[in-house]
DNA sequence: TGACTGCGCTGAATCGTTCCACTTGAAAAT
DNA sequence: ATTTTCAAGTGGAACGATTCAGCGCAGTCA
């Protein structure tokens, strides 16, 4: 059955040298000679031997693995997110292995731990809601670090990178504000949460800067789904006079909006501005396309795996937070007629 | 700096026992008496050991980690069905590694190949089309097994889950048809695709045995992406006569083509009848809620990881082929007023 | 000729766990 | 009283790689 694994030694036997000299060949080491290098890779791809990777770690107390644990994958944002770090990763040569945790915190230690077990160098995480540093502890080695992207982990002692969200919904805040409108409402996102709080607050800032009479803002919370927001804003505009604008939590949001202003006769960039959050990418395709405001996903990437990276290198350098300023993307869904 | 690696023989020093019973008592061993037991767990968390599974799948030779290829994780489809495979396995007690490829064979080959290096003990694969059981054999270690979802391998020595196509596309047409259209649109993904084929050829026995004349039949094969779906629609609009009917390759096409119909003032739901395929959980919040063809992700995502699970037992069994009958969720997308 | 250099390779210890073969001490059976 | 059995735990050889000290050998130099 020769169900046994090959190994190493089966190609040392097989290409006549030393157990030594594969291992050496296999890593590109200069004490070989190019030649016997050549035996070697013949031998091992003739009894199709495959590298044990997790032997080599063992031994070199090391790896060029790391984790990526992302909250939730079926929400677009995180999906685009989570490919761009993986290519980030990649393209340094670092090898990542992904785990979803659907907002769940139980989830999410055991995936940690998982990784750790299996000897990630690294941690990269999209934290559920309310993890704290003390969560994330028994489940992590001495000296694993970690990097947290989009959601802060509470006294956590790691690096972070988001966008500034403050500056982002302000100023989409104020590309409505610009065109005249008055009547404002910030739809979505759960209340406790701190992304929420300050996207709430560059609105906020935005309309109190603008001189709007508190009266004519309106705060609508509701789950972060496409579901929760169309229905939150189908009831409200059955409530009486629609507001002008609608900026939302999310894209998601955005969507679900969109969907109940149509199903409650409002035309979204005639009658009404809706705008997103996160810029996915199928705000382009959307109809009417969707203004929104882009975070640049691949800047934030790029910046938590190297800061990642960093980290593998240096362990003892000062923890850091990096925000990078969205920018807004005008698009139709925020063109209001000019009567009305 | 302490940097030392905690090891099982750190525990058994202060545990005041010796290796071997800790590695039984973390095994919850019966040779343990329950105090003893007690006794190295309290050790164990007290100095912060994390288990390091490499080294026990070293010795043990065997595994419980499963590699999950997935080919887009920025499709919603394949996001909640990867989410659904993952939860499958971990109720099992299976730890899951995801990998996305991008639709690459290249990333392909490698993610394959670092599962199999960091012993995977089976490969859960959403390949990407054309793959063949050649391109796979160089990167799996001998007696790794591989099942793979929704798209066939070539020549693959391996289990194979997918919705039955055929009769999916069938029945959402039929479900058109019946309702006195008789001019219809198939429209989107890529011709040389087995997926394609199948869905297809549904559409087409549908409308052959309700005696549709050809001259009204019209096939329009797309990227099965939004944006493609929504151009090649609104192109097809402007050339003349519009359908009465489009039933679309996915979900994901059929949301493009609700935008691009209204960008050309058709009104879906009401002028033109739209289906999807897949019926992704965007389908019912969307406006107006599409209908679709349900192909009942988490029952696929089972018989998956069944099937993989199952030949974790036993190697020898021979491969099988499973398609899961779908059904047609019929929504407003697909309902026309009475008149036109 | 003998000492030295350095290239290319090898031998053996090691990483953290498992698990088989053994020990130990006490209780049960003869 | 002696043997047997058993429960509970220990010792140490694997697992498949890395890595370092060292070895033979050819070439160089004085």
């Amino acid at each position: 059955m020769s169900q046994k694994n090959l190994t190493i030694s089966d190609v040392a036997k097989t290409a006549g040298v030393s157990k030594s000299t594969v291992s050496l060949a296999l890593q590109d080491s200069p004490k070989i000679k190019p030649e016997t290098r050549k035996k070697v890779m013949k031998a091992a791809k003739k009894i199709g031997y495959v590298y044990n990777r997790a032997a080599a770690n063992l031994r070199r107390r090391s790896s060029e693995m790391i984790g990526m644990v992302i909250n939730d994958l079926t929400n677009p944002f995180f999906a685009e997110l989570a490919v761009s770090l993986e290519r980030s990763f990649t393209d340094s040569g670092y090898v990542v292995m992904m785990a979803n945790t659907s907002e769940d915190t139980h989830q999410q230690d055991k995936v940690i731990r998982t990784f750790c077990e299996h000897g990630a160098a690294g941690i990269l995480i999209c934290p559920v809601f309310g993890t704290t540093q003390s969560d994330l502890d028994p489940h992590i080695s001495r000296g694993v670090p970690v990097v947290s992207v989009m959601r802060p982990i509470d006294g956590g002692e790691c690096d972070y990178i988001a966008p500034d969200n403050i500056n982002g919904t302000l100023a989409v805040t104020q590309h409505l504000l610009e065109q005249g409108m008055t009547r404002l409402v910030f739809l979505g996102g759960l209340p406790h949460t701190p992304v929420y709080q300050q996207r709430l607050n560059g609105f906020t800032a935005a309309v109190q800067k603008a001189g709007i009479k508190a009266e004519n803002i309106e705060v609508i919370p509701c789950a972060p789904t496409q579901e929760a927001a169309s229905i939150a804003i189908e009831k409200r505009i059955k409530q009486g006079e629609p507001p002008q604008g609608i900026v939302c939590y999310s894209d998601i949001v955005a969507f679900g909006a969109c969907f109940g202003l149509d199903r409650a006769g409002l035309k979204v960039g005639q009658n009404i501005a809706v705008t997103g959050f996160d810029d996915v990418m199928a705000c382009s395709a959307f109809s009417p396309p969707l203004t929104s405001v882009h975070v640049f996903t691949d800047q934030l990437a790029k910046l938590a795996a190297d800061s990642l990276m960093q980290r593998l290198k240096n362990t003892d350098r000062p923890f850091s937070n990096q925000s990078v300023l969205p920018k807004v993307i005008v698009r139709e869904s925020s063109r209001l007629a000019v009567e009305n």
